[in-house]
DNA sequence: ATGGGTGAATTGATATACTAGTATTCAAAG
DNA sequence: CTTTGAATACTAGTATATCAATTCACCCAT
């Protein structure tokens, strides 16, 4: 027969535009994951060029998978491609993060409104575990394993709305929020802070009250948003 | 420091197998903007199987730029990629196109809001132009014409408020739920409305009313969501 | 000394060749 | 007749080679 059968793995829920990845350890992928989280982390700094040719040595693997990662690397508005000329680790773009903030806002003020008039007991229990480990995290000072703890407390939030694909969108956006954030100093009792913000929201969505939950998460972003004039000032060169 | 200016994007000429290559656009992108209007036109029917070799003979190119050209589309949710077994054209996920106007609504929201309060004169003379032709190709009955003046009216309205980017978000948010609206018959007078809509919408940018310009926009998005059910008796297997 | 043009080097874009993994098939065994 | 499993044919993934375009330094003419 011409016409061939998707294979027997019955399409595991394709999430949102945009947003699915089911693919296997291929060595693209590998690379994508391992330059992502370097320029997240600001390992490589934004604005420092990249060969294909140099990181493909590095990695052992030819120019080809490596071009697949840095072509989705791009997409993701991580690295700029420009034809004939380079690649280099995209600046920090100042302009489009005011922007960032409030889609964020926008999205999460709709998903917690949604979340708070249909959460049940059990959603509640997950965000009151998540919350937990803040504690631990925060009394231990451990700010990386805090940040993953707060990334799952509000995609708990999406996926309490039934929203999963909201979760994927702001990921991307969030990126350059995050990458902003990294250069800022950890302020002191900011965690516990944070902690504060999240039990409010879990007390509206538990308490089945959007408008303060929507209230709440409002505060709660508000809160985050650095201060980037001040980082340009100490980071001259990370921002375009 | 090399700091390159980004070459100027698209004039999608279309180069056929043999003929002059006008490269200014690369190929892959070229096969990408071919792809993509085909599968969002139906053209190309949900859950077939692509394969990169005959594409490539199609087009008359080698495999290379086809292929990224369909990392670009699967990471657009319009292909599945399934390694070592096949590509297939998605079908439309059932299951996200209610959170897909959710997040819709939510953003045009945001943007809406804005752009009732900071929308200059010159914003509204745009919005109007916009309107002005879909009043042209409504009377033309040109449906495909007129779907293009509606994007760009929700496009000027994120360029008003400042949010650009929020269009890029919406864009392939929308894409499954255009996909399945070209499943619909037309609806008789629908444009008329439509346009109806759109002049409610640009009143209250101008008369900068926030509150107004949201409920006109809201009450716009509702009444374009598409009965799924029906559709998914009328075209099985082209939703999962 | 300076301005402009030329050519070598660099790097991205494309083509082709090869590898490895998967689903289908068809025959053999129960 | 059903089930199972190995051969097969096909697919995407990866590697290598070639082409083309942009850059930049150097040299020559003014």
């Amino acid at each position: 027969m011409s016409q061939r059968q998707r294979p027997g793995v019955s399409s595991p829920s394709f999430a949102m535009p945009g947003g699915v990845k089911v693919r296997r350890v291929t060595t693209a992928s590998a690379i994508y994951e391992q330059l992502y989280a370097a320029i997240l982390s600001l390992q490589m700094k934004p604005g420092v060029a990249l060969q294909e040719k140099r990181i493909s040595e590095e990695f052992g693997v030819s120019r080809t998978p490596v071009r697949e990662a840095l072509l989705r690397l791009a997409e993701a508005g991580l690295v700029e491609i420009f034809p004939q000329s380079g690649t280099f680790v995209s600046r920090i773009p100042v302009s489009a993060i005011p922007e960032a903030v409030v889609i964020r806002k926008s999205l999460e003020r709709t998903t917690v409104e949604h979340a708070a008039e249909i959460a049940s007991a059990d959603d509640i229990i997950r965000l009151d575990a998540i919350i937990a480990r803040q504690r631990v995290h925060a009394a231990h000072n451990e700010p990386s394993l805090f940040h993953e703890q707060d990334e799952a407390f509000h995609e708990a939030i999406s996926a309490i709305a039934g929203y999963p694909g909201i979760w994927t969108i702001l990921k991307t956006v969030k990126l350059q929020i995050d990458r902003t954030r990294r250069l800022t100093l950890p302020v002191p009792g900011r965690m516990d802070s944070v902690i504060e913000e999240h039990m409010t929201i879990r007390d509206a969505i538990a308490a089945h009250e959007p408008d303060r939950a929507r209230d709440a998460m409002m505060h709660h972003l508000s809160a985050v948003i650095p201060d980037i004039d001040e980082l340009r000032l100490l980071y001259p060169g990370y921002f375009s």
